[in-house]
DNA sequence: AACTCGGGGGT
DNA sequence: ACCCCAGAGTT
């Protein structure tokens, strides 16, 4: 299974910019930051655009934080701009400006967490480490468990899974880590699978052998995102992006009708450091 | 374990 | 309309 994978990825596999020979560990670690909940399409330009700008964490460490959550731009979970740049700062700070080795020193660093670390550990290091996001438990649950999705939570049992499954060789579970990655990405998709295309179709996948059933029915829905406090603070950050400031009436004219909401995300937003009062209004930190 | 935290594109 | 996307941090 390993080598149908592998061989799969050689030749069907992107050639997205943070995979090239040569890309530093920082600009790797900024990359993962950047995918964690955001498509990669959408991060493209603007990994493009971090890297010419803030090369290394010290470049970071320095920049203006007003700057840095405007070239974040519309990637979303604004904090992790925020994280980023701590990020930055605790690298230079504690490692020499050098992104450390480890897993257990990468998720001491803000903003990263158990996949980061390991994602880091597999692409920018090399090492061999148990790379667990969304696309993995996804084809793992397929073509081991023969499920047609993961379970809503992540489980000890999961990561006792993907540990398993991860070749012993460090070489191969570095290939091994970004060959199934992508095969979860453009093939084994939460969607509308390719089976036609994938090379455990006929081939091991536990799911398509059993015909593919269908998933077990979740009975939990999602938060709608009209009308709620994130939708809110999306729209007073993407004021401050373009104005650098937010006058009070600018805010309250985001909802007439509900301004204890503005209220709550205004302070929300100075809480978490992506906003700084300013009079009656708020400006960026 | 359950919540919150953006934003957009595919279906 | 709804779902999903290389998750992290807090409660």
């Amino acid at each position: 299974m390993v080598d149908a994978v592998v061989d799969w990825f050689a030749v069907e596999g992107r050639d997205l910019p943070w995979r090239h020979e040569g890309v530093s560990a920082w600009a790797i670690l900024v990359s993962e930051v950047m995918l964690q909940q955001t498509p990669v399409v959408r991060v493209l330009p603007r990994w493009q655009e971090w890297m010419e700008r803030w090369p290394s964490p010290a470049a970071l460490a320095d920049a203006p934080t007003a700057e840095v959550l405007r070239c974040w731009d519309r990637l979303g979970y604004p904090r992790r701009a925020l994280r980023l740049q701590e990020c930055a700062r605790a690298i230079v700070r504690e490692h020499g400006g050098e992104v450390p080795r480890g897993e257990e020193a990468l998720r001491a660093l803000p903003g990263i967490g158990e996949y980061t670390a390991a994602a880091v550990t597999a692409f920018a290091h090399r090492g061999r480490a148990v790379v667990v996001d969304t696309n993995i438990r996804r084809v793992l649950a397929r073509s081991v468990r023969g499920r047609a999705l993961p379970d809503r939570s992540y489980s000890a049992a999961e990561r006792g899974l993907a540990t398993r499954s991860l070749p012993g060789q460090r070489e191969r579970s570095v290939a091994w880590n970004a060959a199934v990655m992508e095969l979860g990405a453009l093939v084994c998709t939460a969607r509308s699978p390719r089976c036609a295309h994938c090379p455990l179709a006929d081939n091991g996948c536990a799911w398509f052998a059993a015909g593919r059933p269908a998933p077990v029915e979740d009975t939990r829905r999602r938060q709608a995102f009209e009308g709620t406090d994130r939708q809110m603070r999306g729209r007073i950050m993407a004021l401050l992006r373009r104005d650098g400031t937010a006058t009070a009436e600018q805010l309250l004219a985001l909802d007439e009708e509900d301004a204890p909401r503005v209220h709550r995300c205004t302070a929300s937003l100075v809480s978490d450091g992506l906003a700084v009062p300013e009079g009656e209004g708020l400006r960026l930190p």
